[in-house]
RNA sequence: GGAGGGGUACCCGAGUGGCCAAAGGGAUCAGACUGUAAAUCUGACGCGCAAGCUUCGGUGGUUCGAAUCCACCCCCCUCCA
């Protein structure tokens, strides 16, 4: 184990997140606190590969992760390249399929750019690490793993956790001895990184703390050394829907999954009540800047501005400041420019800046040409013609700025912006391009 | 293995031979109001321009007519062994 470097860490960082409401628990608590103030320590959190690329849900932890770097200590991001085999069972009501061994691997490699992306990996003596638990557990055999590891477990422990009671007494509903077992190997984890690189900190989900507690106890009995353990909350909306859906879906961080744009206008439309404590969950602004935004949106009392904050941060934080730019300039073209005068540069940056797109033939189109209530289908802003013809007559549509009143409105090279381009545009704030090709 | 209860649209849930494309609520979507908020109000919410067509766990059957009755099958829950 490296020695702690005594380098004196001036910030009180659980103070900080608990500022932010971005503690949940701590075990450890105030010997915590006195152990991250006395120099720089080895913290990990982990991400297991449950599909192709982490969503926005993931970034608590995620920055958590950094803000502890920026207060000087260590981070390790771990890929759950080994648990994201097994399946967390925690507080799933059932048991879940297990996805083949190709695809884990697969979506772990996908996970190593986005994890990367957010931390400082050339920063001297606090660089973070990315490591992948399936390093220390695919040749461990079963025998030697039931022997060194699987003994220092209690089942009557394991099956006390509130994570897996649901699981245990819900009638009609079981656990798989697989599922059961994801806690020894998220344990083993924690073990690990504290023999290998001295790491003293599990942060987590609030769901985690289970398996953070059997990491923290595990530490103990292998290594004889006191670890401790921290979770996040669950962020929540302040009108109790779901956090982190927009009505595409999920928010993915990938911008291949939701564009740059989309995740901008998901950050965008955040409710006021939401806003202030988002700034404090996703934005490494500082509590008194951010008090100071909320005030200043009190005394104007017109459209806020910590929305706007919100998106361009977050965006720039995810995305870079080339997504950002993308973003604010489609959004800037599409709610407050004049749809009609966007010259063919603009469009084609649309296009580029990643706005839905959807090409068609334009020798199609010269044939036979495409109705309105087609189009509307065809791009998915309509899912079906009698939907179509619903929003055209509640007024919902428009084809570059104009209003389209009829169902009979036909796309023609003729009404074409440069003739061939065309801005649809259903409800207030869903756009689509389309393009003749 | 025995006894009882249940499976209805995205979710919850009413309906027990025709008036049922199926009450009500939630979610969702659109419009008005606004700030690309919230709250509120209005409307839509299986497919189809329409005539009409396809839905009530599955498959057959009874009937002029079935979500509703009958048979068999599948799944879930409760109690007993």
């Amino acid at each position: 184990m490296p020695a702690v470097v005594k380098a004196k860490i001036a910030t009180d960082i659980i103070g900080d997140l608990q500022e932010r409401e971005l503690i949940s628990q701590l075990a450890g608590g105030d010997e915590l606190r006195s152990h991250l103030a006395e120099g720089s320590r080895t913290l990990y959190c982990g991400f297991d590969p449950t599909a192709e690329s982490l969503h926005i849900g993931n970034m608590v932890p995620l920055l958590a992760l950094k803000r502890f770097q920026k207060a000087g200590h260590r981070p390790i991001a771990l890929i759950g390249g080994a648990t994201g085999m097994i399946g967390d069972p925690s507080f799933k009501d059932s048991e879940r399929q297990l996805n083949p061994a190709d695809v884990v691997t697969e979506w772990a490699e996908r996970l190593k750019p986005q994890l990367s992306q957010f931390l400082d990996f050339d920063r001297g003596d606090n660089a973070a690490l990315l490591v992948n638990n399936l390093d220390w557990t695919k040749d461990y055999d079963v025998l030697s793993f039931l022997r060194d590891v699987g003994k220092h477990f209690s089942v009557n422990a394991m099956i006390q956790k509130e994570s897996v009671k649901q699981r245990l007494e819900r009638e009609g509903e079981g656990i798989s001895f697989t599922e059961f077992s994801y806690m020894i190997l998220q344990s083993y984890d924690f073990a690990e990184l504290n023999k290998r690189y001295g790491c003293t900190l599990q942060i987590g989900g609030n769901d985690q703390w289970g398996n953070i507690t059997g990491g923290i106890d595990l530490t103990r009995r292998m290594h004889q050394q006191q670890v401790y353990g921290a979770t996040l909350p669950l962020i929540t909306k302040a009108d109790g829907s779901k956090f982190g859906k927009s009505e595409a879906g999920t928010v993915w961080m990938d911008a291949n999954k939701t564009s740059p744009y989309a995740f901008y206008q998901f950050w965008l439309n955040t409710a006021d009540a939401d806003v202030y404590r988002f700034l404090k969950f996703f934005t490494f602004l500082s509590i008194d800047e951010i008090n100071q935004i909320e005030q200043s949106d009190i005394a104007s009392n017109s459209r806020p501005e910590a929305q706007a904050i919100l998106a361009k941060d977050v965006t720039d934080l995810v995305h870079g400041v080339d997504g950002v730019n993308a973003a604010t300039r489609i959004s800037l073209a599409l709610f407050s420019g004049d749809i009609g005068g966007l010259n063919e540069q603009d469009l084609q940056q649309l296009e580029l800046d990643g706005l839905p797109c959807t090409e068609i033939a334009a020798d199609e189109l010269d044939n036979a040409p495409y109705g309105i209530v087609d189009v509307l289908v065809r791009t998915g802003l309509a899912k079906s013609n009698k939907m179509a013809r619903e929003f055209i007559a509640n007024k919902a549509v428009s084809v570059n700025g104009q209003p389209t009143d009829s169902p009979e409105f036909q796309l023609s090279r003729g009404n074409a912006l440069i003739g061939r381009y065309f801005v649809v545009k259903r409800g207030k704030k869903l756009f689509h391009l389309v393009k003749l090709s």
